[in-house]
DNA sequence: ACCAATATGTCAATCGTTTGACATTTTTAT
DNA sequence: ATAAAAATGTCAAACGATTGACATATTGGT
């Protein structure tokens, strides 16, 4: 069996209690009985049980972690640095995939208490307000409200849409659509969709919205995009995401329009997969940095004083990669 | 504070015997006190405290999940993937981005350790083989050898290797060279090198090897791949991965090189955002369903039962995806 | 009315570690 | 030499749930 606490103890000839002294650095304390005690423990290669540990009521340093699928770029690189910045902080991570599931959100709620998470980072959205609610857990939300009493963190999404338009128009557009999700109450893309409208107003030109259905594959995003293209001869389009962005350069190339003469395209998010890969996508970049650092940040705060007052609203500023497609 | 079992029991007028036997369903047991459990249960919110259970010598039903970075699209789709299924089988994953730092995954190790996961499931590979196997763990290692007790689930890399070289050379390549990572021992893309130097050696032609450093950032990676193909007029460049065959293709369009015409291109990995978003790519796919299903399906049973048997070594066999580049 | 099966309760030990109370010994400073 | 500080020890009660031993009560079937 594993090494216990008292195997350690034996080993090197002090008590139990002194190597929990010594573990916790708790008490007077020689150093060469630490250093013995560090040595046995070396020696056994113990570990001390975290479960044994969270049952006094030490935290458990585990953090619940819940996205829609990581498998998407986005939420992959946001998970990931959200990862790193709690490992070096001695936490860890429990990965959720909601998948965007309502049922399997609410699973893996109850099972992240069940398993004495010290917080959550939420980034998937489904459940009603109540749900996180009645939860009395540290939570920071990612780009959607939850409850008034869980902060959320997000960029600039009007801005964003305001950006991403101006630049379509600047670059010569002036029949520009945008393809975006469907509108959920409190989605974040109502804001892409907002800066949009707001921006095509004030220069009195009239906003096109097509909402693609979230569950689409991209294949049949694709058929979609083109029957849309084909009927509406936009010279601009401002998509939501960057992923559907491809899909529409994709389109453009199918239908021989060429970029940005004919079609401009502008995208958002701006993952270090996009800039890498495909420098050529002008994109509105979230600051998927700070916006992890803050969620963290946050969330500490939160755990180590439950009664810290937070804004209710972060709200970071986007940037504009100029690329080549408007 | 949270509920307890001792408040459940309270509110449903019952003994706390009871209200544990319920939970893990022992004994005899009544469907009215069951309700009456279950309604007290829902009504505090109650959730067992994980913790406490596994003190008893239960399974925590964590797992450790080791890879070097999901924001690299492959390990993103692979851990989600993983994830998923893990989750249909009640266990939860503890998401370890090693960043290929050696002393993370140590870290890491510990750690996992401390959390008394059940099994681990490797797929990042820089420590000694020694320190996987002094933690007497079920642990399954994806594309790499760890040491002889701990089974290897991969897709045959040689076959991989020998088919995409094969595609290039049938679409009439003959001067083909691979960009491939640096070769460590027990590195899967050994494997991917072999069979393109076993193939093309069967054809009498010569192989042109390039190690592109792992750590070098798309950009430099891209300068190096630019330089490479200036000195070198190669007309078949496969690559041992999906993204750097994404660059060579971004190098071919600066040089002006027609592909396929001047230049056949054939990747490796053929997850779902290439397939979605670079159709046109001919790339090597690895089937990750399957080396998901596997790698959890064998650590299970190593969980379940210490002593079963496994082999030490599974090999799937990949599936060529036909594109427009090769 | 009687035996068995079913249902529930009480009690206590256990899991591995932490922590406080208290006692004792050793070291250090004056 | 002496008191304070430092170092270690013993002991036991937590933390929250599980589980076995055992007792008792309620059913149902015959």
């Amino acid at each position: 069996m594993k090494p216990k606490l008292n195997d350690v103890a034996k080993l090197a000839g002090v008590s139990a209690t002194t190597v929990s002294r010594v573990i916790n650095n708790h008490g007077y304390l020689s150093s060469q009985t630490k250093e013995k005690v560090f040595a046995a423990m070396r020696e056994l290669h113990y570990q001390p049980n975290n479960m044994a540990r969270s049952l006094q009521g030490k935290n458990t340093r585990l953090i619940g972690v819940i996205f829609s699928d990581i498998s998407n770029p986005f939420f992959g690189e946001m998970v990931s640095r959200i990862e790193k910045i709690l490992f070096a902080k001695n936490y860890k991570v429990i990965l959720c995939n909601s998948a965007d599931d309502p049922q399997k959100e609410r699973d893996y709620l109850q099972m992240l208490m069940a398993n004495q998470v010290d917080g959550i980072i939420a980034g998937a959205h489904n459940l009603g307000i109540e749900e996180y609610q009645q939860y009395g857990l540290p939570i920071i939300s990612f780009d959607r409200y939850l409850s008034d009493n869980i902060p959320i963190v997000s960029s600039d999404n009007y801005q964003g849409g305001w950006l991403a338009t101006q630049t379509l128009h600047q670059a010569g557009a002036t029949n520009v659509a945008i393809f975006t999700g469907k509108s959920h109450a409190g989605s974040p893309t109502n804001g892409r969709r907002e800066g949009y409208e707001a921006y095509l107003t004030a220069q009195q030109l009239t906003p096109h919205v097509h909402e693609l259905p979230f569950e689409l594959t991209p294949a049949l995003k694709m058929m979609e995009i083109k029957t849309i293209m084909t009927q509406h001869q936009y010279d601009g389009i401002f998509c939501s995401d960057d992923l559907t962005a491809l899909l529409v350069l994709n389109v453009a190339r199918q239908l021989s329009l060429t970029v940005p003469e004919q079609l401009r395209v502008v995208g958002y998010d701006g993952t270090a997969l996009i800039r890498d890969y495909h420098s050529e996508l002008t994109t509105v970049e979230q600051p998927l940095a700070d916006i992890s650092t803050l969620l963290v940040s946050l969330l500490l705060q939160r755990i180590e004083d439950a009664n810290c007052t937070l804004e209710s609203k972060y709200t970071l500023p986007v940037n504009l990669i100029k690329g080549l497609t408007a």
